[in-house]
DNA sequence: CTGAAAGCGCTTACAG
DNA sequence: CTGAAAGCGCTTACAG
């Protein structure tokens, strides 16, 4: 291994002719600059495989020019899930950070945990983008500490008043109303709700607000037996069919708060011999790209993942160039498939195939 | 915005009586801190919400304490995809990380820029993780000067002799071995290879090398027309198939050199009105989490992801530290499900079900 | 348009 | 076990 010495801006410097400062400037296309020293200056960058060191640079100038996305994840004994709705993000966080010259920093952190001081205040970031379904009053308290000390942070949620952050977020509401008025339309008139639909799960809570709205428009009143708990993984959906079920009360629908809640029930339903969609329609949220290839397709809302991975990198670029900034609220999209129709569809579908 | 200067080590070192240095050291738990000292400092550090600046800290010592992950794609037209396979080592590498105290950052690359000054040479990271099936001979040059400069690199894919850089991978020829051997065993004698097998995508080939070993092992001779290049997506996958088709040469089987190819293969057989498995049996490879959920379920290889992202942060960290590493090879396993299965099972399969 | 100089907040020999 | 001092490689007023 040749160790040579790293190159700084000094060797550019006196290749180029020029002092270091002018190095400097140059490499980072101040005006001030002429065009013909820039050159000199970048071809001399070139010729030595230059590249400005990011520790110094951020150091002097207190711009990390690195955002850090974290996760949120209740935590699983398995490492290695991350729940897919978030992962379709990142595509498009990614390449909105890399459009915008930002690095992107990824961690996960669980619930419990002290992430609230590892990234802003070690600089490593200049803003935090945050990701997941968790219980939302726990987050609240620290995110209102951050906001103090002035870290800037986006979330991904339930857009509300009085949100401790700037919030990107589908039309949760909307949504819940138009999944519900869709198996209504079908004929359904007993549709269970899976999904945790209190003030700790303000999506899921949005999403069953929605479909009261749709069931009271139409005249019918709730049963507050076809509602249970459910955290957005297969195995609290399965649970919760087993709990439905349990309870004898009878559902000829089942509107899921979350995809993986919907695949768990079918795979509940599937057990106990019930069929999907004939004997029980069954809708989910988020449109993961599993959604389009379970037996049968699952009927779903979709999220415009990338608009939204955009948007909140937008925000929080804006935040932390104090521009100013709203939360915002994102249209969503209907997906009918197979899960939700009483009558078999004349063609088959193919998989991957809306 | 109440902006209070930073805090820096010195305030730390006023509060508990002690130099400057001597926070550094404790707070980076230096043995040669006494007890007391270090529990004073730290309790003065926890008074004042005091974090170390990591860009300080890391231009001063020349340890990032960060890896970077590089995605490479062939550029998309479609930014949010990622390939599923790589994404779901994502999640062991982000612990993997996190648990030897790392920094993670992520980026995609196209295979045709010029990614290799970013990350080592800047400073940013002390090492990188390549994931992505591409091109192999593009990249090979470009590691070649990497590892020159003396850049700590690892990489997921085709182990073999003269890889430019340490190597995790799968054991894909045996891989490839099983798959047609699975097949055979299931009464097909004319299966088509859906993959790219030549040296630009090296572990397609050894896939396809341990499926021409399997059909002489029965004393089958391949036949080329049986073999149709894609690369690893489902409109790779359905645009091999149609091409097959078309050639109008006889199969009863596919192996796809990747789920999504199979995946694409499956819509495509579907299309032409040919039943998978009954008329034409189907393997894949990876086993990304879809595979499961398709209709028919998908028999394919299954490579230990959550092992390989922890290996790949190990060797990587390795390198680093300067200690003794070495390629390695993982061993993969075979998943039958119904895609490859002639003759129906008994039970229906439930989604998610392996 | 360019240069000389200060300083960002740490770590790390060196000395005791 | 601890401190004083140098210095990592930049950016940024300040001056001309």
């Amino acid at each position: 291994m040749h160790s040579k010495k790293r190159i700084t801006s000094f060797d550019i410097a006196e290749l180029a002719g020029v002092s270091q400062a002018t190095v400097s400037r140059a490499l980072r296309g101040d005006p001030s600059v002429s065009e013909e020293t820039r050159q000199r200056v970048e071809s001399a960058a070139a010729t030595l495989n230059y590249t400005v060191d990011k520790n110094a640079s951020s150091l002097r100038s207190k711009l990390a020019g690195t955002i850090a996305l974290l996760f949120f994840e209740d935590p699983t004994p398995d490492d290695s899930h991350i729940n897919p709705f978030f992962l379709s993000m990142l595509g498009s966080i990614t390449h909105a950070c890399a459009r915008h010259g930002y690095d992107l920093l990824i961690s996960f952190q669980e619930l419990a945990r002290d992430w609230h001081a590892d990234f802003a205040e070690s600089k490593k970031a200049d803003g935090i983008i945050l990701l997941g379904y968790g219980d939302y009053l726990t987050h609240t308290s620290r995110l209102e500490k951050l906001r103090e000390r002035g870290t800037r942070i986006v979330s991904w949620g339930a857009v509300m008043p009085d949100q401790p952050c700037i919030t990107i977020g589908c039309d949760n509401f909307n949504g819940g109303r138009s999944v519900t008025g869709h198996l209504l339309d079908q004929g359904c008139r007993h549709i269970a709700f899976l999904g945790d639909a209190s003030r700790h799960f303000p999506e899921f809570q949005e999403r069953y607000h929605g479909h009261l709205q749709a069931l009271r428009t139409r005249g019918i009143v709730p049963d507050d037996a076809l509602q249970v708990d459910a955290e957005s993984s297969q195995d609290s959906g399965r649970q919760a069919t087993e709990t439905l079920l349990a309870r004898g009360v009878p559902f000829d629908a089942i509107f899921a708060a979350s995809d993986l809640i919907a695949i768990g029930a079918i795979g509940a339903l599937m057990t106990h011999g019930i069929s999907v969609p004939f004997e029980v329609a069954v809708a989910g949220y988020d449109d993961i790209p599993m959604a389009s290839f379970v037996n049968p397709p699952l009927t779903t809302v979709q999220q415009d993942t990338r608009r939204a991975g955009e948007m909140l990198v937008d925000s929080l670029l804006r935040l932390i160039h104090n521009e100013p900034v709203e939360s915002r609220m994102l249209p969503m999209k209907l997906m009918v498939r197979r899960s939700s129709l009483w009558q078999d569809v004349a063609h088959a579908e193919q998989p991957g195939e809306d």
